[in-house]
DNA sequence: GCTTTCAGTTGACATTGTCATCCCAACCTA
DNA sequence: TAGGTTGGGATGACAATGTCAACTGAAAGC
């Protein structure tokens, strides 16, 4: 038999799916309650009785975004065999390759502060604070922090011009891998 | 006498102040075309007379904006009495403080590609240029314009992440001003 | 002076987020 | 097991909004 709380889980993750899939395709302007609703099946204000708003519907798709982040970046700890520096490259690549493969959604994850005690926030804590041992594997303990922020803000600048357009043409001449692979060099040695 | 032209001119630049005054305020959210004319003292698709539609009326306020930041850059140029790696400082900040002080029309002004010929690609790739002779006086000609992408890109970064929250508590125990002194610090001499 | 042009207005329409209300089957309790 | 309760879902309705078509009036051109 169905039970009800089946169902209902059940459709909140078609909820997901289909505002994820919307977002995807085509952009923050095609994901409407409506669509949504029918791509999952149910109907237009069905969503309300899963999450407060629309706003909180996106969120809900940015904190799974958030979460798939620091899966992948535990994979990358230093527990695995993949040497500090290299672990440190494809931590940076990729947050391009996000950005890249899924422009709309990477652009709603750092759309809204993650600042306050929601799951956003703890899923979001989660991703960097795995990014900051992948650092602290390169640069030490002692400067991951400050070179932490500085890495992540750089990969994430590279993303957004990347996104934007403003990396594109001869102006450059560099791609993210170039900047990236510019600013690795520039990194001190562990102290 | 007041000519038709002279009308026109005053009305688009009316409701050009106008949408950035809303945006400021209240977001994208409170652009409102209705809004955007009842400031401007006309009606609610009068807009329709100056702009192709709302989108475009928001690159029009994007593309002022970035006229601004080429004349502020083109303050600091070579020229003037500022010593090279201080005006790249104070470059990276009027980025930042832009970011701060109208944090919506900063996510406007890197919103959409400028990468084909219109007014916004023109302005902004001023703009651009004028930032890479400031690199230029820091690094050197030769190496002006993979820093330049590079530091373009931190500041855009670590804006974004300000923006939208990532760098607050005590995650990264650094301001957006620590990390572009950090990033500064690691850039090589001319070469 | 007459016609043309064009900024601006008004009416209308489709889309969309949201809420109030209703419905019904799963769930719980006596 | 019967009857009340609960909660997910559906539907109707509404206001806000972007957009277009039709209309108006005055400046511009002849």
């Amino acid at each position: 038999m169905v039970t009800r709380s089946e169902t209902s889980a059940a459709t909140r993750r078609a909820l997901l799916d289909a505002a994820g899939t919307l977002l995807d395709a085509g952009g923050p302007k095609a994901v409407t309650l409506r669509e949504v609703g029918a791509r999952a099946g149910v109907s237009r204000s069905a969503p309300y009785r899963h999450f407060e708003d629309k706003e909180r519907l996106l969120t809900a798709v940015a904190t799974e975004a958030w979460r798939g982040v620091g899966d992948a970046l535990a994979r990358l700890g230093p527990d695995g065999d993949t040497p500090p520096e290299q672990a440190l490259r494809l931590a940076l690549l990729a947050l391009v390759g996000i950005g890249r493969s899924h422009p709309h959604l990477y652009r709603l994850m750092f759309a809204t502060p993650p600042a306050d005690p929601t799951a956003l926030a703890r899923v979001a804590e989660r991703a960097q604070d795995l990014f900051l041992t992948v650092v602290s594997g390169v640069v030490g303990p002692g400067q991951a922090k400050q070179y932490g922020g500085l890495l992540l803000a750089a990969a994430h600048g590279i993303t957004g011009l990347e996104l934007s357009g403003h990396l594109g043409g001869d102006k450059w001449q560099a791609s993210a891998e170039d900047l990236l692979e510019l600013l690795l060099g520039l990194l001190p040695d562990p102290r």
